[in-house]
DNA sequence: GCAAGGTC
């Protein structure tokens, strides 16, 4: 009996043109998990029975065993070291049944998958379901194949290979890579969000080495476009009438950015009024037919001339296909091999009216051989392989055929050539220009129009002729943000970056078009970067450079660092998911202008509060439990932020301004505590709500600082007292290290600090304007300046108020060693003298 | 309820 060989493609469609080219349309179809076809022939040169079937994309795909399943009981970082399995991709289809049981008898094995990485991989799926890998007299076989023609299919036949064990495994590691890194990332950040603000949809927030870079995109692109500032700018147009012609002129210096200089230069060509022609140039342009089509091109051209989304677009391009009029439409060489029969190809065409007139004199005339492009060693570009009609495909398989088609006519057409004339004109020392085009040949642009060089006649000129001008216009325009990015673009971008593969770049577009934008703790895992990375270690494998397990070993361990530092980081995704999701709900006011952007900021009143800067995507920490409020419109000299008034609560809280930037990034070294801070905690970088207000600040000259507030020495502890700014009527100092208070006289219309300091202890001298009715002094008056310590008026005015601990410590305050280092500012020098205290209280 | 890659 004839040995039977099994053969299986990738899809029932190819295994039923397979069986069709080498049965001659004389086969057996009967229906299974997928149909089965089979002929008699001959195969390596004896008589054989074939049986050409198909599976239905991969049959396997990989997942995390039962015990993992479950979101609350796993710890995501336990995915990292979890075994994985493999099982059937759709069970109910049994296609691991079926080629089993249609391997039964068979000596051959023939696999016609897709000829790429992951077909190979499905090669071995197909040997696992149909036990081929180990048996002996069993052989298994790999044709390679680039379009389902029936040369092709005829050519792959008589060059059977093997399939290719390192390409395979290849894949593994990418499924293996990429089922640990999503999973576990979108079920933490998931879990950590879900149902936490009213207005995200937090069913699923999805992290993925391909779609998060390609939102990534999008979103840098839309960062551009809000932080853009836009910039006036004035063009000059003088008008002429020349020879019946009203030509409006380009400006040598094209746009100026401050009108009045315009202004200026259009009073002086005003004045003179006459333009010199001085100088006419002709130059011979080409623009070159386009190279052999990929699939990046093909998708970037179906969204943006013919209005087919990449997700559309593929499907039709995959119907084409598999129907045997264009080749396999996933490649990304735009160079055709060297045997391409071109000729073959055109005759193919010939018989179409649509073009038939344009192919007849490419073959009479002879066609220009296509440019060099790009080789990537997969299929050759998509080409037309046989003739269709609108009739046959249906309206959008026939736009996108019918583009294939003129783009391959294009890339055996001669380049466009024309003509470019520029004529050049003076007036009053400034310099105008129009240029004109003129079409010499079309070339590619027949059959390609819309990408034809406009032509645009210009009348007769001579050098040194003298025009008067009409009149002149000033064009008053705004610089433009870029726009967001188009699908062509970001095709363009995943391509350039290796994310996604052309049949997966619709996918990804598709996944994260309802999906919002997170800020990212590691930037590393949103940059396009993390895709060529996996790529570039599973090419290894594929390569047979290294050993896969090694190699997933080694990524998922990176992988699993990166998510540790995720987990302790995600509160600040956290605060920036808040202010994105709940803006408008019980407190989101505007508050304080960012000292970058100068737009409000919004405050955030749940705990931690903060302030967002929408613009800028930055979130300030403020001081937390009181309340916040602008302090008048002031602003910070570092950094321009307007400062704030913070307010701690009861009638004893003491107020205090402070710089919504500073407080987060204290702008001065040796900050040691921080407002907010845990006493115990040994850190000193500013955290939720903790950080550096005005009166911790160093800064010399700021009137807010420390060093300009700043009055004297707490007597209760190594702080500092400082003038409570906002305290009128009942003014105060308080420390900025503890919670003394200190009243000073009741009732003044105004206190402030000097830069003057006391002789005698050093403390910073105070003006106070009293009061008319109320004033204490003697003739009346009511300036009076002097030192809360040792002038006598002041110090009979002055009342300390500390619960407790003010009678208990009362009288040790003396001689101790208080002002840490700077703790008084410009009384450290002489923090040892016993005066530099409250004595007498 | 999760990834990305096939194909339906």
């Amino acid at each position: 009996m004839a040995p039977k060989v099994l053969m299986v493609a990738e899809k029932p469609s190819i295994a039923l043109s397979i069986a069709s080219a080498l049965s001659g349309g004389q086969m057996s179809s009967r229906r299974g998990s997928t149909e089965v076809h089979e002929f008699d022939g001959t195969f390596l040169g004896f008589s054989a029975q074939y049986k050409v079937t198909s599976v239905i994309g991969h049959v396997f795909s990989v997942d995390f065993p039962a015990a993992y399943q479950n979101w609350t009981a796993t710890d995501p970082l336990d995915l990292f070291d979890a075994p994985i399995v493999k099982s059937e991709s759709n069970p109910k289809a049994h296609i691991c049944r079926h080629l089993s049981q249609e391997a039964r008898g068979c000596g051959h094995l023939v696999l016609w998958l897709d000829c790429d990485r992951e077909g190979e991989n499905i090669c071995f799926e197909v040997m696992e379901c149909t036990g081929f890998h180990a048996k002996d007299g069993k052989r298994v076989y790999r044709a390679r194949f680039s379009s389902v023609t029936e040369k092709d299919i005829l050519k792959a036949m008589n060059n059977l290979v093997e399939p290719n064990k390192n390409e395979a495994l290849a894949v593994d590691a990418r499924q293996e890579i990429d089922l640990k890194v999503g999973v576990s990332f979108t079920r933490f950040q998931t879990s950590y969000f879900n149902g936490k603000y009213g207005n995200l949809d937090s069913r699923v927030i999805s992290y993925g080495p391909c779609q998060t870079p390609t939102l990534g995109f999008c979103v840098q692109r839309h960062l551009q476009i809000i932080t853009f500032k836009p910039e006036k700018f004035w063009k000059l147009h003088p008008y002429i009438l020349h020879r019946g012609y009203e030509l409006k002129l380009e400006w040598n210096r094209n746009r100026l950015f401050d009108s009045d200089v315009t202004e200026m230069f259009r009073n002086l060509i005003k004045e003179d009024g006459i333009l010199k022609v001085i100088a006419i140039s002709e130059k011979q342009e080409s623009k070159s037919r386009p190279a052999g089509l990929n699939t990046v091109n093909l998708l970037k051209v179906a969204s943006s001339a013919l209005g087919f989304g990449p997700q559309l677009a593929m499907q039709l391009a995959e119907r084409l296909y598999t129907q045997g009029f264009i080749s396999y439409p996933r490649t990304e060489s735009t160079a055709y091999p060297s045997s391409f029969d071109f000729r073959g190809t055109l005759r193919a065409l010939d018989n179409n009216p649509e073009w038939q007139e344009y192919v007849q004199k490419l073959l009479a005339d002879g066609y220009v051989k296509p440019r060099s492009g790009n080789d990537a060693g997969d299929h050759p570009p998509i080409t037309p392989m046989r003739s269709a009609t609108q009739e046959m495909l249906g309206h959008d398989a026939w736009k996108l055929y019918q583009y294939v088609c003129q783009h391959f006519l294009g890339t055996l057409s001669p380049d466009s050539k024309y003509t470019r004339v520029k004529i050049e004109f003076a007036v009053a020392g400034e310099l105008f220009h129009c240029i004109g085009h003129r079409v010499t040949v079309k070339g590619f642009t027949s059959i390609m129009p819309w990408l034809a060089v406009s032509e645009k006649s210009l009348p007769q000129f001579a050098e040194g002729e003298k025009i008067e001008i009409s009149r002149i216009e000033v064009d008053e325009g705004n610089t433009q943000p870029p726009d967001y990015l188009t699908e062509s673009e970001l095709i363009s971008l995943m391509e350039k970056n290796g994310i996604g593969t052309d049949a997966s770049i619709p996918v990804h577009i598709n996944n994260i078009c309802e999906r919002n934008y997170v800020q990212c703790i590691d930037p590393d895992l949103c940059l396009p970067d993390i895709r060529s990375f996996i790529e570039q270690q599973i090419t290894l494998v594929a390569k047979g450079q290294a050993d896969h397990s090694l190699v997933v070993e080694h990524v998922i361990k990176q992988f699993k660092r990166k998510f540790s530092y995720f987990v302790k980081q995600i509160e600040n995704m956290d605060a920036l998911f808040e202010a994105e999701f709940s803006p408008l709900s019980d407190s989101g006011r505007l508050l304080s202008k960012c000292g970058k952007c100068l737009r409000y900021m919004r405050y955030i009143s749940t705990q931690p509060s903060r302030l967002y800067c929408g613009t800028c995507e930055e979130i300030y920490y403020i001081p937390q439990k009181g309340t916040i409020k602008l302090y008048k419109e002031l602003t910070c000299p570092l950094d321009n932020f307007e400062l704030l008034i913070f307010s701690m609560p009861g009638p004893e809280g003491k107020s205090f301004p402070l710089c919504p930037y500073c407080y987060n990034s204290p702008p001065f070294e040796g900050i040691e505590t921080l407002f907010g801070a845990a006493k115990t905690g040994s850190t000193v970088e500013p955290g939720k709500g903790a950080g550096m207000p005005c009166f911790l600040c160093p800064h010399p000259t700021c009137q807010h600082s420390m060093i300009s507030q700043g009055v004297c020495a707490c007597p209760e502890c190594n702080g500092t007292l400082e003038l409570d700014p906002v305290s009128a009527p009942k003014w105060r100092l308080y420390c900025n290290m503890c919670n003394c208070l200190v009243f000073l006289p009741e009732g003044a219309h105004r206190i402030s600090t000097t830069r003057d300091h006391c002789p005698e202890c050093d403390s910073t001298i105070i003006e106070v304007d009293f009061n008319k009715k109320t004033t204490p002094l003697k003739d009346g008056g009511t300036l009076h300046v002097g030192c809360v310590l040792c002038d006598e008026l002041l110090h009979s005015l002055v009342v300390m108020k500390h619960g407790k601990s003010f009678s208990r410590h009362r009288g040790r305050g003396r001689g101790r060693g208080r002002g840490r280092r700077g703790g008084r500012g410009r009384g450290s020098r002489k923090q040892e003298d016993p005066k530099m205290s409250f004595h007498g209280f």
